[in-house]
DNA sequence: CTGAAAGCGCTTACAG
DNA sequence: CTGAAAGCGCTTACAG
C-alpha cells in the first residue's frame, strides 16, 4: 500500500519491472510491440504496486480515453434522472466516464460548459430546454461552437437554435395527441397549466396544444416546473375557472401536483376533471388516478444524443426526433 | 474563435499580452504578486482569445482543484437520484464538478474507484448497499482503503465495514418503527417483501423488522429491488398466503410494485392489505394510495456524505446517522 | 512585481 | 522488440 500522500508512478513500476518507461507505458495501455511475456510480467507488477495510471497525464501526453460531459437542470428531477442515466449507460459501453454539472439557469449553463472545456471533456450533451428568446442562450451557443470548432463534439436534447447535432422533442406533435384525446372525450372547457413561458419547451407543447384545441382554451397560466408549481397552478385556477372539465399540464410532474391539489379539495379526477401530462416520467402509471401522458422516451433520448456525439462531426447538424406516444390512463374521461 | 482542433495554449495567451508564462498563469489563477493592472489586461487578454484553461495541465502542475468522484447503482432510481442531487449541490458550493458512475455489481464498483482513482479525485463518495458478506466488498474496501491513503478523501453511504466516513443509514430503527406501526393497527399476518438478502440494508431493514414483529411475520421473499420485484412479490405471495394482511416492502420502489399487483388483482388498500415502504421517495406522497413508509432524507444524506470529506481525515472514521422518521399515509390502516 | 527554468506523469515518434 | 528523449500545458519555487 502507499505510503499517505506517496503515489506510485510509472517510472516506478518500470523500475521495479526492470525496463524502460516507454515499455512500461507499452506493456500497460496495450500498445503492440512488446513481447507477450514481458508486457505481462510489466502488468503484474504494476498490479502488485497497486499503480493506477494518472489520466490527467496520459491526456496531456495524447493518450486516454476522453470523458464526457452532462449538464441537466435538476437530477433530482425524474425527466432529467431518465436522461442521466441513459446518457451514462452508453458512456459504460464505451468505457467513458461522466462529469454531470446542474444547471438552473443560462448563466450556469455557460459556467458548466467552460469547466467541461476546461476538463478536455470529448464530447458535451446539454439537456435543459432552450429558450424562446434565443439572446438568453447566444452565450452558452457560442461557447458550444467553440468547443467544437476545437475539436470537441456536442449534443443536445431539446434545443432549436443551436449549430449542434440534437434530439429534438416532439413536443408540438405530443401537445396535439393529448390535445385530441381531451376533444375526443368531449372536453370543451380547458385549462393549461404550463411551465415558465421563456422556455421552447413550454411554448412548443402549448403551440400543440393550443392548435388543435383552439377556443377551447379557457385558461393558461405560468408557474415552476415542478410539483408545487403545478398545485399552486390548480388551486388558482378552481377559484377564477371553476368551469373547467379538464388540465392539461405540462408535464407530469407538474400534473401530480395538480393531482394533489385536486384531491386535497375533494375534486374526483376523472369523474369532475380530466388531467393529463407530458413525458410519462417513470412514476406515472402508480399515481393517483394513473396519469394520461404524451411518452416522451427520456432514457433514450439521452442515450441517442451521447451516440450522436461518437459519429464524427457532420457537415451540417444531425437532427434526430424523439418521437412521443399517447398513453391513455385512468386520469382523463368524458367531460362532465 | 480557435480553428478546428486547434486549441489556445497559455502561451498563446501570454506572448499576446506581452508577458512571461509565469506572469500570465499568476493573472489567471488569481495568485498574489501581478501588479492589479497587468493581471487585469491579462484577463482581458485571455478572454478575448476565448482561452480555457485545460485542468489537465493544471492538475499536474499542482494546480487546481480536485474534483469529486460519485458511485451508485442507478441514477435512474429515485433513490440514488436524490443522493445525487445532494452531491452534486454541495459539490457546486465548492466549485467542485463530479464524475459520476454507475455500478450495477461489486466488480463495477472497484472498477469505478480505479477509474476515479485514475482521475485524481480528491473525493469519493460511495453510495449503494454494502454486503452481508464483507468478502464481497473487500476489493472494493482495499482499493477506498489505498485511495485514502494516497490521500484521497472517501465517505460511503449505508456501508459498515469500511474503514471511512460514512454516513449510517437509519434502517434497523426505521424498520421498528414500520413494525410498532403495524401491530398498533392490529396486524399479526404479516409478509415481508425484500430485496436481494445478501445487501446490508436488506438484512438492517429486516432485523429490525423481525425484532418488533416477532412472529407475526408469515413470510420473508427477496427480489430485485425494482418495481417488478415488488409486484412479482406480492403477485407470488398472495397466491400462499391469503390471510396476510398488512405487506411490507423493503423500499418505496418495491411497493409501489405491490400497490400495483394488488391493484390489479383488486384487492383494497388498506381495506384488504395495508402496505408500507422504505425511503420516502419524492413521489411515495403522490402514489394511489399515498404510501406509509418510513423516511431517509436521501439528499441530505449525499450531501452530508459529502460535506465529511471535506473535513480533514479523521484518526477514526466519523459516522454520522441519518436519522428517519415514520411517515403515515393512506397504504395503512387497521388490521381487517 | 516579473521572468527563466524545472518539473508534474505520462505517450509517442525516432533510433536502434 | 526495446530505449532515450522530446513534448503535452500548466504551476511554482528560485532569482532578480
Amino acid at each position: 500500500m502507499a505510503e499517505r500522500g506517496t503515489t506510485i508512478r510509472l517510472a516506478d513500476v518500470a523500475e521495479r519491472a526492470g525496463v524502460s518507461l516507454a515499455t512500461a507505458s507499452r506493456s500497460l495501455t496495450g500498445t503492440a510491440g512488446v513481447s507477450l511475456k514481458l508486457a505481462e510480467h510489466v502488468r503484474e507488477v504494476a498490479t502488485s504496486m497497486g499503480y493506477v495510471a494518472n489520466m490527467h497525464a496520459r491526456s496531456l501526453a495524447g493518450g486516454g480515453e476522453s470523458s464526457i460531459g452532462l449538464i441537466v437542470t435538476e437530477i433530482g428531477d425524474p425527466y432529467f434522472a431518465e436522461i442521466a442515466s441513459g446518457v451514462i449507460g452508453v458512456a459504460a459501453e464505451h468505457q467513458r466516464m461522466v462529469q454531470i454539472g446542474q444547471a438552473p439557469d443560462p448563466a450556469t449553463v455557460l459556467a458548466q460548459i467552460r469547466l467541461l472545456r476546461a476538463y478536455r471533456v470529448g464530447a458535451i450533451v446539454l439537456a435543459g430546454s432552450g429558450h424562446v428568446d434565443p439572446a438568453v442562450d447566444a452565450a452558452a451557443d457560442a461557447e458550444l461552437a467553440a468547443f467544437e470548432a476545437s475539436g470537441g463534439r456536442v449534443a443536445v436534447v431539446g434545443r432549436h437554435h443551436v449549430a449542434a447535432d440534437a434530439v429534438l422533442l416532439d413536443n408540438v406533435a405530443a401537445g396535439r395527441s393529448i390535445a385530441r384525446h381531451l376533444l375526443d372525450l368531449g372536453h370543451r372547457r380547458i385549462a393549461l397549466i404550463a411551465g415558465p413561458a421563456t422556455l421552447n419547451t413550454v411554448a412548443d407543447r402549448l403551440a400543440g396544444l393550443r392548435e388543435v384545441l383552439g377556443d377551447t382554451v379557457v385558461s393558461v397560466t405560468h408557474h415552476d416546473f415542478s410539483r408545487s408549481g403545478g398545485a399552486a397552478g390548480a388551486a388558482e385556477l378552481l377559484d377564477i375557472h371553476p368551469e373547467v372539465t379538464a388540465i392539461v399540464a405540462l408535464s407530469d410532474v407538474m400534473a401530480i401536483g395538480v393531482l394533489a391539489a385536486l384531491r386535497e379539495q375533494g375534486i374526483g379526477v376523472p369523474s369532475m376533471v380530466s388531467v393529463a401530462g407530458f413525458d410519462d416520467i417513470p412514476v406515472a402509471a402508480d399515481v393517483s388516478p394513473a396519469l394520461t401522458t404524451a411518452r416522451l422516451p427520456m432514457a433514450e433520448i439521452g442515450a441517442a444524443a451521447l451516440r450522436l456525439t461518437t459519429l464524427g462531426p457532420a457537415v451540417r447538424p444531425r437532427r434526430k426526433s424523439s418521437g412521443h406516444e399517447l398513453i391513455v390512463r385512468e386520469s382523463t374521461g368524458s367531460a362532465r
